[in-house]
DNA sequence: CTATAACCGAGACGGTACGTCAGGTCTTCGC
DNA sequence: GCGAAGACCTGACGTACCGTCTCGGTTATAG
């Protein structure tokens, strides 16, 4: 027997609820920086306590609260054609970071910059899934030959990724369809003029 | 000379570059959300209200620190080939991202995040000048028809410097030069493969 | 029927046992105030509902284990001569407000000025036995006509009592046999002095 | 000059005022134990730290309040006659134990079973100076010869003193002119039968 | 001999207050 | 008369216990 069941109460999942859904409430007024602790507790009508017991710090039940709201699947589009293929999944990254909830995907980022541990998470929770689905669109185009063979595949990643979050934390320029097809059409025919 | 000295003391540029000192030092040991202004204004020797006075909160100061410690003009690389000055430019900001200074910069990235008003300064500050050597050798590659006319530029410059400093912020991969070069390849040439 | 039997399981006094010695112990080794429910629950291997279950709050379970500590009746000195009684009687009781237990009595005597319930236990527990041991003594010597029939008992035994409480709460001076003697002498002979 | 004024605000006398007169009034409404630091700061407008830079613990912020509030100097009767001295001391005495403030004056007496450097603050600052007063009255009454030269005196304060004292903590009798004079009476002419 | 209910340990819960830190404002006084 | 020093109010921090409650296991009596 490796796993003895303790005796007493459990976890409350009521209480959790109340927390996640509060943050993620206050995570919609403002920066992550200004939920303090005592305003998750109080309006989830709930110790402080409670909150420190279950999680380490205030960055993490964020993270929580807002990966828990993430519950569609990331779709992997497969339509033959890599083109349309990144068109539709850069498309609806551009959708997500445009939204209020990438905003707060934004500040976590920012979170992460003080505190490396809560970057791991961050990656895990939320970052990774979204660049495993590209992966895979990539992959397919590659096996298919329709993106070279050689290609370091985490650069193409970043490059696309890279170029929507950094629009959307530094604020110089609009997030939406037309600026994700721009850049997949740069990404793809690459900005070289073609001779003949 | 055409300035009248007033009476009384100036604004002490002893104190400035004091606090300016104490400031980037701290911010070199830690994160800026970790610098408090009462450490600057002890580290300095200084009066919080004489920081205060000068600057609206310490992201300010900090702005203040790092960019001034930034003298050196960006370089315009001007080689004649539209490849060789995107290397050397692109080379030449990822040594900046990679370095001390290039962590502080992301970390008033993510200060930016949850003040919109210091996030216009550190686009001033920082960012544009960066950009704008970028945006110049760009646009003499588009003059020589060497790049396609019909490019969005500030995408491209999204693509490139977006992904550096996404990779310098998520910490998810390496900063070298090695990095900057796949990368300008796949910006010239594309990920589609050449078909012939 | 007036009386029914419960089923189940009876008052454990293994538990009880255990509780009450963790106390005194805990009594001994810092001030009533000091001793939490969840340490005295936590040293004597019970959970706080079984605390609770058997006792109001904290300083009921104190007056428990002190008072279940102290078995030995105190006893009622009759010697003939009402001073060498009186002696006796003061020395033990001197004996005891100087000891570790009688530093505990002066920390139950504190807890009553913030709990007048508990106050009305701790006299009728821990101070009324001692009391009316004295108010025997003073009887018997008044029948004897040893001390004025027209005394206040009750002052009596305030002005002794309360003289060494008094010493042991403020501890402005020392609470030994010889304070004792003196005060016994003080109290029977009277501070006039005796002309002629 | 050994003493360098210092540059900077001095201490707030307002502040300083507001938080002892809203301790005084929490302590007549409350056990001091129940009298919080927050409950403090609250009602007289002050940030908790204002109290925690001035005053160790609230048990010497109540200590200020309780001793500033008792302005008026404890008068020395000397008529001459030392039972009649003893009359008047007890009485006023007396007259303070059974007020308000002699509550309170309990309550500290408590807080010092737990706080032995509290213990030290309280004799030197509320007990003392009551008893000097007394004990200038028996020194007097010693030189006319009217009390026993060989009296420890210390033991005849502690008499009188702790039974009132006793009274009050215990709350077992009442306090009260009639039980002053009784005491004295007992204390003077001792509780020995004269035997013609 | 069983089943049922009170008891128990453990400990999660909503709270209150703790003592600390830093924020941003305001005041005093030395140079 | 500037500016260092620092007192002030505010608000959040993370911690300790409070007294209540809920589990699952154990035990002793009632049926």
């Amino acid at each position: 027997m490796t796993e003895s069941k303790k005796r007493g109460p459990r976890r409350s999942s009521e209480s959790e609820q109340a927390i996640l859904a509060a943050t993620l409430q206050l995570l919609k007024e403002k920066p992550l920086r200004d939920v303090s602790i005592e305003a998750i507790a109080s309006k989830a009508g709930v110790g402080k306590m409670t909150i420190y017991k279950w999680w380490p710090s205030r960055a993490y039940v964020a993270l929580d609260a807002l990966s828990k709201s993430l519950t569609k699947k990331i779709p992997i589009p497969d339509t033959g054609d890599t083109k349309k293929d990144l068109e539709e999944l850069f498309g609806s990254a551009m959708a997500f970071f445009s939204s209020k909830k990438g905003l707060i995907f934004g500040r976590f980022l920012a979170e992460a910059q003080s505190d490396p541990k809560f970057a791991v998470s961050f990656r895990e929770r939320l970052l990774n899934p979204r660049r495993e689905a590209a992966r895979q669109v990539l992959h397919r185009a590659m096996e298919r030959g329709e993106i070279e063979r050689t290609l370091e595949i985490e650069s193409v990643l970043d490059l696309i990724f890279g170029a929507m979050i950094f629009r959307l934390m530094a604020g110089h320029g609009t997030l939406n369809k037309t600026e994700a097809m721009s850049m997949v059409s740069i990404l793809m025919e690459g900005i070289a003029s073609k001779k003949i």
